[in-house]
RNA sequence: CGGGGCGUAGCGCAGUCUGGUAGCGCACUUGAAUGGGGUUCAAGGGGUCGGAGGUUCAAAUCCUCUCGCCCCGACCA
C-alpha cells in the first residue's frame, strides 16, 4: 500500500496527453520502439489483436467477392515515375535500394557493394507493382471486375514517427480492383468505404464521419479520396481508412486495357482502398482512461483473464481445478461466433496483478478464491468501468450471461465514444468563433481544446490555405450529409453550398 | 531541416556547475512473513556513465567532434 496513485498511468490525459499516450503504449505491452529508427516491435498482446482485427475484415472483403494476393516488396524505380502525381506524393519519403552485397570495408565494418543497375523503392504503397500484374491479368471485358486485396507492411520514411499512427514500416492490407465502367469503379470504392466504416464502429467501437477529401488531401493520383475520420480523446482527427477512386490514371500508367463486348480497346477503371495498424493507435486515443487502454470485446486480444485467490497451499489445488473448470467452459461458449478467449494468470505476484490486466485492457477480469467457490460463484470486474467497481457473480449466471455483458461493453464503448465526437462537433458560423474554437489558452502548453467544426467553405484552396496555416487546421473531410445546407465560407465569407469538418489531424 | 529537452543497471532518475574512479527507487533472483489485491522484511545479481578524440597524476563530471532519442514546427496513413 505504499504507493497513492490514483490512476495506473502517469500522466493523465488531461495533464498530457501526448505523454499519456506513449505511456498507455507501454503500460499496455501492445509494441514498444525498436532499434531501427520509426519502427516499432509489435507484441504478443498488440499482435493478437492485430489479428483480430485482420481476421474481421478479411472475412468482409471476401463476403464482398475479394481475393488476397501477394505482390513483391520492391518496385523498380520506373515504376514509380509512371504516374506523375503518385511520383510527386511519394518521392520524398521512399527507402531506397542502389545495392545487393555487403563486403569487408578498409576499416573493418561492412560497406554496400554491388550496385544495382537500377535502384528499388522499398513499396510505399502498391498500385504500380500491382497494376504490373494487373495489366497482363486483364484482356476482355470477362476478366473484369477484377478483386484483389493484399496484406502487407509498406514503408513511408516519415520525418516525425509516432507510435502506431505513423511508423516509417506499417502493416496494412491494400485493395485493388479494376472494373469495366466508372460507375462500377465509384461504387465499390463507396462500397468498401462503407466496409470500414462498418468495421470502425461495430468491431472497434469507434464512431467515423465518412466523407470526401478536399483536392488537397487527395491521394496521389486519385481522382477521389473518400475516408472515415475519427475523434481521439484529445479532440484531433484521425484518419482512420481512406477508399480511392482512381479513374483510369493507373490503367493508363501501368497499361491496363481490356477489349469491351463491341470489340473496343479501353482502359480500366480502377480503385484502391487501405487500413493499417493506425487503427490500433486510433482505438487506445478512442477508448483508453487514465488507467490504460480499453479494448473492446469483438477485437481484444482476450476476453477474459482467471485470477486464482490462493490464502493457503492447501487452497490451491482446488481452486486451479475451479478455474481450469470454469475457463474450459467459456471456451466452449462462442462470441459472434468465436470461441471465448480466456487466459488464467496463476503468476504468485500479489495484486500487482491485477492492475497489469487493467492496464492491458482486458475487458473482464475474473477473481476466484475459495470464498466464491463455497458459493459457487465468481467475482468480476469490467474494464469500461472504475477499477473498484467488482462484483460477485454466480457461476452459472456467469457462464450464461458472459456474452451479453461482453456486447454490453462493447456497446458502452461505442455509446461513450459517440457522445464524445458529438459533444465535441459544433456547426460554426462565424470566422472569430470559428478561431477561437481552434485556438488554445495556454498557448505555451496548450491544453485540450477544439474538436471538428462543420463549417461552409467555398471550395477555394485558397481558404483552406489560410486556415491550415493560421490554425493548422485541415478539411478532415467533406461528409456525405449536410450536402443541400447554404450558407458563407468561414474564411472569405463567399456563398458555399455546404459544411466541412474541419479539425486538427494527426 | 529549424527551435527546445535528454542520453548513467531492464525501467525511472540523482551525481556533472565545484574532476578523485558510481548511487537511489522500481523491476529481477533467493529466503521468510503476509494474503480478496499495485504488501512487508532480509540477503543478492546486474553498469566499458551513448560513441570517438583531447586536457589531466586522475574524467560520468572539463573541451571538441559525432551518434541517437523525446517534444514543438514543416511533411504525411
Amino acid at each position: 500500500m505504499g504507493k497513492k496513485t490514483k490512476a495506473a498511468i502517469t500522466p493523465t490525459r488531461s495533464e498530457d496527453y501526448t505523454e499519456w499516450y506513449q505511456q498507455v503504449v507501454k503500460a499496455s505491452v501492445l509494441a514498444e520502439r525498436s532499434a531501427v529508427r520509426g519502427c516499432m516491435v509489435i507484441l504478443p498482446w498488440g499482435y493478437a489483436l492485430w489479428e483480430n482485427i485482420m481476421q474481421n475484415l478479411d472475412k468482409l472483403f471476401k463476403m464482398t467477392g475479394v481475393k488476397n494476393a501477394y505482390f513483391p516488396l520492391f518496385i523498380p524505380l520506373h515504376f514509380l515515375e509512371k504516374e506523375a502525381e503518385h511520383v510527386e506524393g511519394f518521392a520524398k519519403e521512399c527507402a531506397v535500394v542502389t545495392h545487393h552485397r555487403l563486403e569487408q570495408g578498409p576499416s573493418g565494418g561492412l560497406v554496400p557493394a554491388g550496385e544495382l543497375t537500377e535502384p528499388l523503392i522499398v513499396r510505399p504503397t502498391s498500385e504500380t507493382i500491382i497494376g504490373d500484374s494487373f495489366s497482363r491479368w486483364v484482356s476482355s471485358y470477362r476478366d473484369l471486375p477484377l478483386l484483389i486485396n493484399q496484406w502487407a507492411n509498406v514503408v513511408r520514411w516519415e520525418m516525425r514517427t509516432r507510435i502506431f499512427l505513423r511508423t516509417s514500416e506499417f502493416l496494412w492490407q491494400e485493395g485493388h480492383t479494376v472494373h469495366a465502367t466508372q460507375s462500377e469503379a465509384e461504387e465499390r470504392t463507396l462500397m468498401m468505404l462503407d466496409l470500414y466504416a462498418s468495421v470502425a464502429e461495430e468491431y472497434l467501437a469507434m464512431p467515423v464521419i465518412k466523407g470526401a477529401k478536399s483536392a488537397s488531401e487527395r491521394f496521389p493520383g486519385a481522382v477521389e479520396t473518400y475516408c472515415i475520420e475519427a475523434m481521439m480523446q484529445d479532440r484531433k482527427a484521425l484518419q482512420a481508412g481512406t477508399s480511392h477512386f482512381l479513374g483510369q490514371n493507373f490503367a493508363k500508367a501501368s497499361g491496363i486495357k481490356f477489349q469491351s463486348a463491341s470489340g473496343s480497346e479501353e482502359f480500366g477503371w480502377t480503385t484502391s482502398w487501405g487500413v493499417s495498424t493506425r487503427l490500433v493507435g486510433g482505438l487506445i486515443m478512442t477508448h483508453g482512461d487514465d488507467d490504460g487502454i480499453i479494448l473492446p470485446p469483438r477485437v481484444a486480444s482476450a476476453h477474459i483473464v482467471l485470477m486464482p485467490i490462493i490464502r493457503k497451499e492447501t487452497d490451491r489445488e482446488p481452486v486451479m481445478t475451479y478455474i481450469e473448470n470454469l475457463a474450459a467452459e467459456l471456451r466452449d461458449v462462442a462470441y459472434h461466433e468465436a470461441p471465448i478467449r480466456v487466459e488464467i494468470d496463476d503468476r504468485d505476484i500479489g495484486g500487482a496483478k491485477g492492475w497489469e490486466w487493467i492496464k492491458k485492457g482486458i475487458p473482464i477480469r475474473v477473481e476466484v478464491g475459495p470464498r466464491d467457490m463455497a458459493e459457487n460463484a465468481v467475482f468480476m470486474g469490467r474494464r469500461d468501468k472504475s477499477h473498484r467497481e467488482k462484483t460477485a457473480v454466480k457461476r452459472d449466471v456467469f457462464l450464461n450471461t458472459i456474452t451479453s455483458i461482453l456486447d454490453d461493453i462493447q456497446d458502452n464503448l461505442f455509446q461513450r465514444a459517440k457522445a464524445y465526437l458529438e459533444a465535441y462537433t459544433h456547426d460554426l458560423d462565424s470566422r472569430s468563433e470559428f478561431y477561437s474554437f481552434f485556438t488554445p489558452q495556454n498557448p505555451e502548453k496548450p491544453e485540450i481544446h477544439g474538436g471538428f467544426a462543420k463549417s461552409h467553405w467555398c471550395g477555394s484552396p485558397e481558404c483552406e490555405a489560410t486556415i491550415k496555416e493560421d490554425l493548422s487546421v485541415t478539411i478532415r473531410c467533406i461528409p456525405f450529409e449536410h450536402v443541400d445546407d447554404t450558407g458563407q465560407c468561414i474564411c472569405c465569407n463567399a456563398s458555399s453550398r455546404q459544411r466541412v469538418i474541419f479539425a486538427k489531424a494527426y
